[in-house]
DNA sequence: ACACAAAATGATTGCGCTGTCATCAGCGCG
DNA sequence: CGCGCTGATGACAGCGCAATCATTTTGTGT
């Protein structure tokens, strides 16, 4: 107990390296903090004397006497989704030889476990923190407002958006899928969608206004489900959206899961895409242009969403004020391929 | 400076909660800790005092503290393989409504990287480990082996393994689909294959003594890539093939994207799958099933590696020694469908 | 050679918690 | 009625580092 460090069995300590370099302790923080304060001299000696202990500091220690983390909370709502791994590439992508890690926490599309996930983040000090929606309950969002820390909001564009925010305009992006239908000539267009959280809802939302003005909307042939979207549950929607109207001249899926899925139900049945039916998918991930027939789709910047959100938290950490762009629209853009034409 | 924590604009600490609650800090530590060892009488006063201020505990005082934290460490050679996607659901399924929770590393399919987050990761001194191979270079190697915290090695079957296991025997899988491409029939059967890491190419060389053993080796028909696998790669490496062995009747594919890939290069150019083609995937994620035709596919245990991983894990953690299964073969699963049939 | 500013370094203290013992109350039992 | 025992509680020190302020060294201009 009252032995000193040098004698424990464990790790060698900032004391012991300050020991064996002959300066002090603090000397050897600093070297290792901002080197180019320390004299290049004393610096040579505090590395040598790293080398020699193969000293690596302790984080709860600096955590604990600096008040803050190299850590930064990451939270999704799904980790099944392609989209969010597709984000959580782009943050990772990001945070690669910097200080910092990550730490992802799933909320399950629970807003009352996203609350939970803030809380608990918040209190092990991060650095930053992302956070995936802009639907928080009133004290989750509280929370996020008085974080004592820099906050990037994704997906969204930013309305109400608590600190930063990087994403792109969801409903405008439904809205340009519905009209590359329309102006494809399809006329009895329906929507599948599953996992109704208020993205997905709003999004609907978006689908129906922009069918209406197109004279086009029939609830008939809105299918949809809360349960998580795969490829087999866009076979069962569109199953069931031919059963409820087998006229339907063209489909909107929600993500490309389902538009897969939709394509391969369209192909068991022998129904001829894009000719009987127009198939548009919505985020585009690699497969989906690589189906044949290669899917229409309104491309999302998932990756880049979460390469961004990195950058500006890390340039908000470093120098906190100094990012002035502080909500980036990145858009989405309409790629056809050969699941639409026009007739 | 002086002034005592109350003042201070901060969080309460655990004094302010002992204050409160008429108890000593200790007392609160204990109550939070092993609630069962304090009175009910004192645990219900500690507990209004809790929600009262809404203490939270500081993690990285606990962690200096007590020298060890609830981070458990995560390495993966790649976040972009759907594999390690299905492996980190189960992860995350198997810490939910714990104390822990996960951090990842990803180390690009470089040992050496591996061997730099490895040191990194203890150096947070975490509770436990997760890595997803037993291809460390030796440094890597000897810090896991003397790692102060259980370690559990995933995907593969034990030979070597440092700690504990949870996988599957890799190449009697693979073995397991040449042998079922033979007994369909097929006679002159390729294999493609991209990312070529340790594990894939002793896949590779299980698959080179399996079709040896059958007599339908043939080296023209092995096409590797060192690039990252995708759909549009499978697309290019069955273009490969083909070019280089047009006469080839099957083909084998280290993982789901290449058979996808695959199978869409072969529907372009009107090539009947199965009949003159088998394609037989490898992991078998849920999409494969439902192509069309629907892929043969080697299924492997990928999301209950996950869980069981962290199942053991936590155990270890609970109660060292205590776990006494260390080795867990999960098995695979050949899954005949359409993409390959007897002819 | 000297004064003075700037740079480099150091001593001290405390971050919030837990490990380690010591203490104390309550209880059964001879 | 006091003994020893168990279970509950507390006092104290220290985990390893960084903030703060004090001190020393170095460099600069005249």
């Amino acid at each position: 107990m009252a032995r000193k460090s040098k004698t424990q069995s464990d790790r060698p300590t900032l004391v012991d390296v300050a020991r064996e370099a002959g300066v002090s302790a603090i000397t050897v923080s600093r070297t290792i903090r901002s080197p180019d304060i320390v004299s290049e001299r004393a610096r040579n000696k505090v590395e040598e004397a790293i080398r020699k202990l193969g000293y690596t500091p302790d984080p709860a220690a600096s955590a604990l006497a600096s008040r803050s983390t190299s850590t930064i909370g990451l939270l999704v709502p799904s980790l099944t989704n392609n989209v969010f791994a597709d984000v959580l590439r782009g943050v990772y992508e990001g945070v690669e030889g910097t200080r910092f890690f990550v730490q992802i926490g799933n909320y399950r599309y629970s807003a009352l476990s996203e609350e939970g996930l803030i809380r608990n983040f918040l209190s092990q000090r991060p650095a930053g923190l992302i956070v995936s929606s802009m639907d928080q309950t009133p004290a989750g969002r509280k929370l996020l407002e008085e974080a004592p820390c820099p906050v990037v909001q994704i997906m969204e564009t930013s309305p109400g958006a608590v600190d930063m925010s990087v994403g792109f305009d969801q409903l405008e992006a439904v809205r340009a899928a519905a009209r590359h239908v329309a102006e494809c000539g399809y006329r009895r267009p329906g929507f599948l969608s599953a996992r109704m959280d208020p993205r997905a809802q709003r999004r609907l939302g978006a689908f129906r206004e922009e069918a209406a003005a197109n004279d086009m909307l029939d609830e008939a042939r809105i299918i949809t489900t809360p349960q998580p979207s795969s490829v087999g549950m866009g076979r069962h929607l569109l199953e069931q959206l031919l059963a409820r109207a087998p006229d339907t001249d063209a489909v909107i899926c929600n993500n490309d899961d389902l538009a897969v899925g939709a394509l391969m139900e369209a192909i068991r049945r022998n129904i001829a895409v894009p000719e009987q039916l127009g198939i548009c998918s919505y985020n585009d991930i690699e497969m989906a242009r690589h189906m044949v027939p290669a899917l229409s789709a309104v491309a999302t910047p998932r990756r880049e969403i979460g390469r961004r959100a990195i950058a500006m938290l890390l340039a908000e950490i470093e120098a906190p004020g100094s990012v002035t762009e502080r909500h980036i629209d990145l858009g989405y853009e309409l790629v056809a391929r050969e699941s639409t034409a026009p007739r």
